[in-house]
DNA sequence: CTGAAAGCGCTTACAG
DNA sequence: CTGAAAGCGCTTACAG
């Protein structure tokens, strides 16, 4: 026998038509409970499996939910963080036996996205974005589409996308002040991510807000691009200008956090000794280092999870609001100058 | 207008058929070059975007290849190999417009794994399958099912299966014996990956015979679990029965050198004055603790795109030879004893 | 060389 | 209540 079973083998062993066995198998009222029977049990014998392109073709419905990351970003972000992403999403979408679809390229050959190319085929029924820059107008475009599409992060900018994020002005400030009010430390710096990306602009928003709040002597920021290089970078710059200047830095993630502490200990730089420093994120790095990283644990997991939901929300149909805002965890380590 | 955009409406709109449109759009010969010219433009006026249920429904083909990740994904995902072979596969995919499938749930309800589900389906053309354990008969009944699959990583117990890895004996007979050779330990201690994966049967086997060929005063095995805790455990279990036993440990994989490292320094064992430690991966981890670990460096971003290569060849039905081999390289580092 | 039909596998609206 | 047809969007084999 050559190709794969169909349902009009499986209707031929049992004596029916193709449309009695789409209806036995979908539980369809009408169809007695000795057909059904019969149906599955010839379905099961002849390891029938649906065709999903038929069924796609016909129901209009791919039972398939991508993942966009916006090539720009993946550089951007790290792997880790990813990871995390996907096994949220999987969690749900294996819940809801649909296909999850990871897009990668950006694609923005001919005007349209990665986001544009998966939708409007028909290949998957939603998308789950990540990492979009502020304004792109690829995710503008998306959103005022009306396609089934959830953000993951912050979009003040785009009042009508539906996005699951953390407050990561609050955040931000709350990390900053700890550095201020438990640990007494005045001179801050803070190492930011890009400033096109709305987690970069609100984070260093709060490490300002908290510094302002409490009177800081200096609260400086540099710029960074979230890898790891990028904070050794910041920190030897300030370095070559003489005797460190700061006695906290606050990292807007934990890769150049790890950069940052790397380079203040080959400086010489007691950390957390002189130098108190923390980080963002929490997906793996800053509990291996030493000293181990005071960090904020962003859920991304989680994030992912409830994004995936919405999602299967707007592809049933159902009106979704706007925005969702999960708790975060502020994770003292040793690297602040706790314990 | 609702609904997408259809070969119908640009054949409409262009007054020919939409076979022509099909044609046309596929480059096919025998259309004219004007009626070619006047559907592409149509087709991106419209913003057409072919059907992919329409397609492979037709063409028996989905564009989609599938990774398939046999155990629970919240413990796999957390390495940092998954994001590596997903980026290598995926750089391969994009090239040939294929999309990625992530199936992470192992699924043996009714007999049928996830891979026989995404291929039989035909939601998938063909499937990369990693870390799947020796003698797993869902992976032994999809290679003798003879849908396209490659699977990562050796598997001599299935001769007719395509394969990509690295030869983990002589890797890690290689890192074996620079402990052996250039800081003169003696006395060896292996914590292994599960026993019922071809990686920790064959890392085991080359720390063994290294230490063999070498002479080596003893050289123990412990299984772990390839996560950090078990690597401490491991180091943990050999403290409480007195002194430290070892001048030399050989972790199967980073996460368990960290965690091992971890427990040695906490004990006060100097690492690496009086014990030598070596990982293997080099995903990521080794170079970000203290001391950076020596370690095997393991390609799996290439493994995965060489993987997808023979995916699609044998997808497109030519023969492919089982077994590929890529060379690894010892990352020399600082907590084996070096520089 | 070109037009139009057949059919991939499925589900549902329709006729009996 | 049940059978059989229509049609989702596409591509290719076939007739003209």
């Amino acid at each position: 026998v050559a190709g794969p079973v169909t349902m009009k083998d499986v209707a031929a062993r049992v004596g029916v038509t193709a449309a009695t066995v789409s209806m036995a198998l979908a539980g369809h009222g009408r169809i007695s409970e000795a057909t059904r029977t019969a149906v599955r049990e010839a379905a099961d014998e002849l390891g029938y499996v649906p065709s999903s392109a038929g069924r796609a073709l016909r129901s209009r419905r791919a039972d398939a939910i991508a993942l966009i990351v916006p090539h720009s970003s993946a550089h951007v972000f790290g792997h880790l963080y990813f990871m995390h992403v996907l096994t949220g999403m999987s969690s749900v979408a294996n819940a809801r036996d649909a296909q999850v679809i990871v897009s990668t390229n950006a694609d923005t050959v001919s005007g349209g996205a990665a986001y544009a190319r998966v939708l409007r085929s028909g290949a998957a029924d939603g998308v789950l974005v990540t990492s979009a820059a502020v304004g792109d107008p690829h995710v503008r475009a998306l959103v005022e589409s009306g396609l089934p599409a959830v953000l993951i992060g912050n979009h003040p900018d785009l009042p009508d996308a539906v996005c699951v994020g953390i407050d990561d002005v609050a955040a931000s400030a709350d990390i900053t002040a700890h550095l201020l009010a438990v640990h007494g430390r005045r001179r801050l710096l803070h190492v930011s991510g890009p400033l096109d990306h709305q987690t970069g602009i609100d984070r260093r928003a709060g490490f300002l807000a908290a510094a302002e709040r409490a009177g800081a002597a200096s609260a400086d920021v540099v710029e960074g691009d979230l890898a790891e290089p990028s904070g050794a970078r910041a920190i030897a710059e300030q370095l070559e200008r003489g005797p460190f200047a700061y006695d906290g830095v606050v990292f807007a993630n934990d890769d150049m956090a790890v950069g940052g502490l790397r380079a203040l200990r080959t400086a010489g730089v007691d950390v957390p000794g002189r130098v108190s420093v923390v980080g963002f994120d929490d997906f793996g790095l800053a509990r291996v280092v030493e000293p181990p990283i005071t960090t904020v644990a962003v859920p991304a997991e989680r994030m992912a999870a409830v994004a995936a939901e919405r999602l299967f929300e707007l592809i049933d149909g159902r009106s979704v609001h706007g925005r969702t805002r999960l708790p975060v965890t502020l994770v003292v380590r040793r690297s602040c100058g706790c314990t």
